[in-house]
DNA sequence: TCTTGGCACTCGCCAGGAATGAGTGCCAGG
DNA sequence: CCTGGCACTCATTCCTGGCGAGTGCCAAGA
């Protein structure tokens, strides 16, 4: 019994201090949520709390104060995911209805999950490394000159542009064309590249060798290039960053780690981690992650792709005090409808 | 005599300003800079500079601080430009060589902007509306469904996917193909709709119209509308956000507009406003723009391109109490830096 | 006519100190 | 185990006086 009015009493600080920002003491506390017991008792519960370290006192005349673990706490036990309302969904819908492209539909999805939350959103494009090939077409620009454009299964479209060590002919062309879709197309571009290897072997040595002159070598390295191009991995977009604003107090400790983060996509991708599937929503708190400057932000993220497969993450950066169950419903929400988008395409 | 020294009065005091960010008094200034005279002259000048409005004091008992009217002055008069160092020229090229495509280029030169200004540096990405088509391509991803990817001459590739109204033989996706290249390549992308668009009359006229089953005209208005989709007119690359931080005092009056205005890339195209080419660098000092939100805020821009045409507008955005010579002399070496990898592209 | 030193004056900024009040911890009684 | 009461702590706020940077003006000198 005790046990459960003290969890009560760290919902009730959690949702306060959320709301508020402010320390919360014993007595507004009673007020505002129907605990149905006196301050005094709340004290008590608020001395164990502390002392276990769910929450702490700034100062000593002051209220409390969630810790990271406290949080922490809260969002594993406490939490009860209310599901988006119907307005909300179908703001969802007709937000991201009407995309045109990959990108378009990645950059409405964190300028939506921003909004939704109110804090800065970040979506990673859909991974190349579980991506099959779908297509790969080469355009002659000019005789010695080649554009190689690789499509892949997320719809992602690579390019690249080749000088070739000598001419080629249409016909040559032609057949290039079509041995490369043979063998890259439908694989996962992890095995594309070793057939493409192959391939070229066999080419350089059964066709007349002296025709190609190193052209398919030259071909095949580039679209090699293209794939295991980790750069492409890494493209992130993040949205809201005004939202920063609503950090209040502490510019220099936290909104300007967080800003030089924000531009460093490597490290926001090591921050939101690994895409986890299935609807499962990683909450990261404070000192959590990997960088301690970042220690009073929290990322909430999850992963998302075609089918329940998890090829990219997307989620939101905030405060450590920030609202967990509504930004855990917005990314849950959002990477449930991209994914199905994804479906589709 | 006296009309000169009182310019040198007003550099001086920008100049100061700038560096510590404090109002400056008349004593340090003849201190720091030999000027030649004493405090009491230079107190003449300043009355007199303020009565023009050049300079005003943040209240009575302060320093002077520069005006708008004092920063448009300084700029216009008053600044030598200063070339960069061989040791800057070094690393600008060193950091934009080695980019693998447009986008690489452009997030490159906005990091590099950012990092020279120590400000927030803004790139547009070339216009298409300037460029002309090199290539179009068309690939069956199913009997119903076509990918259109259309190559500009600025390295920009737009790809669109069709359903068709009927399925398409290979032999008339060749024919396609080549009527498409043949109508637009070359053109203007201007030009190029209407020359589509003629071509896509001729072709279900003469042709056998019953087999065409209306593909020409599904994908000539695909094509149309990714020519003339301003969405990617619009696009910008943003970096150095995280020099907001260096704004001082004054979160909510200057950096959150500004961080608003970032997210808002029509507004910042606005920003910057129209691309002036040949080297000529573009300051709007404070309230001189079109959002008086942003008022305590400047912009630094110019065009770039390749040739000395202008297609595309980059530049920096700073607080009013900026370094314009060092930020006039950054913007325009990577507009030419960039002006010239589009040459040579 | 311009420059210069002197001088009185203004006013923002910065301790120091007292009043305020929210919030706590503890204790004794129900 | 809960509750009311009470003393205590301490951050915050407000006020005040002193300090000093900086100014404007004036009269004298070049």
């Amino acid at each position: 019994m005790q046990n459960d009015r003290r969890l009560a009493v760290l919902r009730a600080i959690v949702e306060d201090y959320v709301r508020t920002e402010e320390p919360v003491g014993s007595k507004a506390l009673v007020e505002r949520h129907g605990l149905g017991v006196s301050p005094a008792t709340v004290r008590n519960d608020m001395a164990v709390l502390e002392e276990e370290g769910y929450i702490t006192q700034p100062h000593t005349s002051a209220g409390r104060v969630p810790t990271d673990k406290g949080y922490r706490l809260f969002v594993d036990r406490l939490t009860t995911v209310k599901p988006m309302s119907s307005a909300e969904k179908r703001a969802i819908s007709s937000f991201l209805e009407g995309a045109v492209d990959l990108d378009d539909i990645v950059q409405r999805s964190t300028r939506l999950l921003s909004q939704l939350t109110r804090q800065v959103a970040i979506v990673q494009y859909p991974t190349l490394s579980r991506s099959t090939v779908r297509h790969v077409e080469v355009v002659a620009l000019a005789p010695t000159r080649l554009l190689l454009v690789l499509i892949l299964s997320t719809g992602r479209v690579e390019q690249r542009v080749v000088e070739l060590p000598a001419e080629i002919t249409d016909e040559a062309l032609f057949d290039l064309r079509s041995r490369l879709n043979r063998a890259a197309g439908g694989q996962l571009i992890s095995a594309a590249a070793d057939e493409l290897r192959k391939a070229a072997e066999r080419m350089s040595r059964a066709d007349r060798p002296a025709a190609d002159g190193g052209i398919t070598a030259v071909v095949v390295e580039a679209l090699v290039e293209a794939m295991s191009d980790h750069r492409s991995d890494e493209r992130i977009a993040v949205s809201g960053t005004s939202n920063l604003a609503r950090f209040g107090d502490s510019f220099d400790t936290a909104v300007r780690p967080l800003l030089e983060a924000l531009e460093e996509h490597v490290v926001l991708l090591k921050l939101m981690g690994e895409a986890t599937a299935g609807g499962l929503v990683t909450v990261r708190i404070g000192a959590e992650g990997p960088y301690q400057e970042l220690s009073s932000t929290s990322v909430v993220a999850t992963g998302y792709g075609p089918g329940d497969e998890a090829i990219a993450t997307l989620g939101v950066v905030g405060p450590t005090r920030m609202d967990y169950p509504g930004s855990m419903a917005a990314v849950r929400a959002v990477a449930r409808y991209l994914s199905r988008i994804l479906d589709e395409a």
